[in-house]
DNA sequence: GCCAACGTTGGC
DNA sequence: GCCAACGTTGGC
């Protein structure tokens, strides 16, 4: 089993909406990002997915969800009223795709990225460098380990 | 709202 | 195939 993270605005579909949906699932739609895509490619059912919100007053992880379809193509690209259209993908070719994944809990607490940006040992971790901007990226186990006993520990 | 960083596009 | 221009992401 692997583990991920994927980003998220909240003010566009936060963890709570992802926890109200039917089934407690969604589907992952409107990556337009090739390296991003190719990790959704690589995702198997059971993986686990940190929520990650950006854009937002204090972005930070907020919560696990879990895959519950791997990568199909992301249909939203062949709606001309999308607003994730995209010409160059078709029906026959699809260029984008998209997994389904499911909510499974909130976080006791946010683990924020300034408090992860401080962390020696999450130095090498994508989401921490500057300038990073991809939306889905692997999170090692020792990494996912060490970010999930953060919950239980007061921020220092 | 600003803007640095980065990915993509398209002219040549 | 290069690279300038452009658009987007996302922290602050």
């Amino acid at each position: 089993m692997a583990y991920w993270l994927m980003k998220s605005e909240p003010d566009v579909f936060g963890i709570d909406d992802l926890a109200a949906r039917p089934n407690q699932t969604e589907p992952w739609d409107g990556v337009r990002n090739y390296q991003a895509r190719n990790f959704m490619r690589a995702m198997k059912i059971g993986d686990q997915i940190f929520f990650y919100h950006s854009n937002t007053a204090t972005p930070g992880i907020v919560g696990i969800a879990e895959v519950v379809r791997e990568a199909y193509p992301d249909h939203t690209a062949w709606n001309p009223d999308s607003k994730y259209y995209d010409p160059a993908s078709t029906p026959n070719k699809p260029r984008w795709d998209m997994v389904d994944v499911r909510y499974v809990r909130h976080l006791k607490r946010i683990i924020p990225l300034t408090e992860l940006k401080g962390l020696e040992a999450l130095a090498d971790m994508p989401l921490v460098r500057k300038g990073n901007r991809l939306s889905v990226m692997p999170v090692s186990e020792a990494h996912w380990n060490l970010i999930l006993a953060l919950e239980d520990k007061p921020r220092t």
